[in-house]
DNA sequence: AGATAGTGCTGAGGTTACCTCATCATGAGG
DNA sequence: CCTCATGATGAGGTAACCTCAGCACTATCT
């Protein structure tokens, strides 16, 4: 029975998510970056200079894929890689001033597709899912 | 102000989801089925015998990728195709026994990891969850 | 100091899951 | 029948991931 209630809760919950992705996918098109970038660019921002595996790690992919998530994005001119001062084996990536500035458009883009998104729940649902969904995250 | 509240609130429902992601790809591993063979079977076991390109609009893929998921399908012995009585260009794709058993199997793991995931929420928890949840799918 | 083991990045090459375009068989309407 | 549309598939491509090996460097031990 419980069994049953969690299928469902997880069919919903993936059936949301496709609206959302459906929603906000042309949300990128005009910097022509893909999802990956814009979410490395996105950890980057909040963060600072990370080395690449640092920004693995924040990616949740293999270390060796976060240096062609870089790779891409230093050849559109978002980010640079500098020496890590304190080991010299090490690389520091850190968004260019271009970088910075569609960083923060991407983010504006995406936070007008969420309003419209997330904007039928009152503020206390809104709430409400933050904090239910803040716990999913993290456990 | 509202706006990024709102970017947040989407970043948090993306970790939520690729962590649930990874999660049920690992309840797919004693199958040796992919993620999206295991949809194309839930699908066609929803919906009965489908032509390919029937199939692939339900995924909402190319025809031509279609092909593929069944092809994987069939050499795992899950489908069989057969020509379509009514149009001798057409084929359709259906379970055999072993893809139903299969099919009903990844459900019920499905069910479980479900469980995993969300069972770290008290149930008014998930019962807020599944409502909002529902409020977002039909909108 | 010198040897040894560990760490950080990246080249080489593979996999997966998609895609488009071309081809071939069949179907439907003049 | 002739032409055009449609269903599946072969051929070939791409994006985003992966593992493994190698190089450069750091840390540690004797």
């Amino acid at each position: 029975m419980s069994g049953s209630d969690e299928e469902s809760l997880a069919e919903t919950f993936w059936a949301v998510a496709r609206r959302l992705r459906h929603q906000t996918k042309g949300a990128l098109a005009p910097w022509e970056i893909s999802p990956g970038q814009a979410r490395a660019l996105g950890v980057l921002m909040r963060h600072g200079a990370l080395r690449p595996g640092a920004l693995a790690e924040h990616l949740r992919i293999a270390p060796r894929s976060a240096t062609e998530v870089v790779d891409g994005l230093q050849d559109r001119g978002l980010v640079q890689r500098r020496p890590d001062p304190g080991d010299r084996r090490a690389t520091l990536v850190a968004p260019t001033a271009e970088g910075e500035r569609v960083g923060a458009a991407i983010r504006a883009a995406r936070a007008t597709e969420a309003e419209r998104f997330f904007g039928v729940l009152d503020p206390d649902d809104r709430a409400e899912l933050t904090r239910i969904l803040r716990r999913l995250r993290e456990e």
